[in-house]
DNA sequence: AATGAATGAGGCTTCATTCAT
DNA sequence: CATGAATGAAGCCTCATTCAT
């Protein structure tokens, strides 16, 4: 077993020293891990890279797991505030079409791209702690059961069933991102890559019009209508 | 580094019994590397799963890796074989419809379910020999360049650039694949899913008429119109 | 084969406590290298014996190898420095004589039982690495090469071939010293042994005179006569 | 502890092909433990050179051991033929001078270089069962005893002290041999080394008239002088 | 707070020996 | 008798973590 708290930050930062320190050690793990990957890093590594001591890295974080699970929580809360936003976003429009698409892609293409760091780091056989397993997965369920909203209200897509839809869409697209900037960034345009990504998400999901009209807003046209 | 044969298997099996010795160890790394990952994974264990002692494990895999290495070659001839397969098969045709597709779409699928094993296993962040590597990116090398030369040769398909269409085709229903195998088994019925893996790549590279006619047999057959 | 330095001391001891530390293996090590032999000892038991945890060991040896390595290196530096010492000693003198020859061998002696430890060590099958045994080659060949030019220079003394007496003067007083050291020093007392020594080095090498002169000397010297 | 009988064969080949397979282990151990040591010789690899399996092995000898244990047999009862044959031999001369001692140095000579195998062996860290060394440190007394009635009751000697110039005499020369075998050869032609050692020899215990009369013989001569 | 020396459980691997065929 | 598969104790070494300074 692992003693309680093993796995958050140990004490708070309060002190401006502290919280360079803290955002060193982030750092440093970041590259190791994503370098080296988890298992293969050691603590020492970490200290070093971070420019501090074994044990001022053991006063900040309780574990090697803490390290990680205080990366991931910061993904967890970019990845998060980016979905919310993009849906705000969207469900402010008066309705989605193809450049839409390709926007909320090459968002959710550049938010991934800025901490690359975490690509290589969240897929892989860590033995992850539960927790964190479970809010990794309860974030695509969030994201996927936003989508099969739309797919299920908007009334002129053609998808066949709208949760299948949702999995396959969303499955598709975040591992075409990944994949792109784990191995493709060198061969394959990042604009060229949206483009075809938009495309075949649009074929998917769209009808010929390519546009999607909200059911809230098609209730609300059509009964003007 | 290491010493030479770390990796291949350290002698073959001439009895029957160490023929089923061998086999029960494969069984049971598998099954363990899959559960834990392959660093959390100890020899110990994989022999005392496999029924066997350590000792005898080390009679036929000279480390660790080997026995990754071992399985990874089963899985990557099998893979190798069954893309060829489906090739073949497929250069017989006349033309490639939506019911083709479908069909290589579900043999894929139950190949990968039969091996279930791997898919945990051949992703992730175990420092892998290089050699192996090689093969891996190899392999999906192999499949994207055929399905460039279909893209790029099949004159009634509406993909912008084949090659990144072939990055785009064959990484999406790659992960699909592997992210239904993982995770969506239960909640999803699998013809449902091959139903909208297929629809999403048909629409996306077929032109209306869902149908591809390969660049020979279409110029042949386009002289006779 | 084996990593980069697996041969030399890992971190040098940069507080005074790691420093007695270190001296704890060391002392440790050649007790029971010397006791047990090089391949019965164990990583463990000189960790013990030194009342360090093998994980400490760890920190300043990266294998066991490097422990005795170390030691060697240190055995080395003795004896040169010794071997040095006499050399400049003895062509400070006019002649060299009996007495000379019997305060050489007093000498010699006391230095090899002030770190008996080494005996045992430096004989043996252990497969030394490489450069250990070049430089402990190199040693004797130093050695003998002084000896031999001394017998080539000396023009009163009656060995028929320098090189080869070099050979023979050098390894039975270095034999007899390591057999005395190890075995006899309860039945011979160290005096007699000198002398006995010392007289069968005489014998062999002076003429009647008991007296060698340096050739240079012996010119200048012969010269005035 | 180890079980009783674990150092002595383990049964007596008494059919010829049996004799045969004992006499190829021997071999084969002897190769391999003089190449590499004792303790980085496997079991393994000494049933594979001497052609046969590991079972095999253990059929005629119980223990790694009990192949040293053989070997060292063999040894020493050639050591101690010769040793008796050559004591024999001069106790039947009238004097023993010069070509007396040069013969007898050239015998032991060859005797080791025949199975110069033992050499390495018989010299280094293995931790010897007692047994083995008692019998070896025996047959080192029981010659320096013969050598000290020598020089005890020979009265044209000049040693001071006959035990220890047997000591020292015997520790010489049987050093000087092994270096001789070890490391000389190539440099040092047979001869010329036997030659150096005899002069050694005979200068160290020797009167001028470089002749030793024995005890016996030299009372009855003397008597009749 | 910071440092880095110390700890020791536990992992990988070897190899002398046994035993079923 | 021969074979070689199986055994498991024990060795070397790593690395997450603690603790004295």
């Amino acid at each position: 077993m692992q003693k309680k708290n093993h796995l958050v930050p140990r004490k708070l930062p309060c002190q401006e020293r502290s919280r360079v320190t803290v955002a060193a050690i982030y750092e440093a793990a970041s590259q190791v891990f994503t370098r080296n990957g988890y298992s293969s890093t050691t603590t020492d590594l970490i200290a070093e890279r971070a420019g501090v001591s074994i044990g001022t890295l053991y006063q900040y974080f309780p574990s090697k797991d803490a390290i990680l699970v205080g990366l991931w929580e910061n993904h967890f809360l970019q990845a998060r505030a980016l979905v919310e936003g993009l849906i705000r976003e969207i469900e402010g429009l008066r309705f989605v079409d193809r450049e839409v698409v390709a926007r909320v892609i090459r968002r959710a293409l550049q938010a991934n791209m800025e901490d690359r760091v975490q690509h290589r780091l969240f897929v892989g056989d860590i033995p992850w702690p539960q927790a964190v397993i479970e809010k990794e997965l309860e974030l695509g369920r969030f994201i996927k059961s936003r989508l099969e909203d739309v797919f299920r209200r908007a009334p002129n897509l053609r998808v066949r069933n709208p949760r299948v839809a949702a999995h396959v869409a969303y499955g598709s697209v975040y591992a075409l991102i990944h994949e792109y900037i784990l191995y493709w960034t060198t061969e394959v345009g990042m604009d060229e890559f949206i483009r075809e990504v938009t495309d075949m998400l649009v074929r998917y999901v769209f009808t010929g019009e390519e546009r999607v009209v909200p059911a809230e807003r098609f209730e609300a046209e059509g009964a003007r209508a």
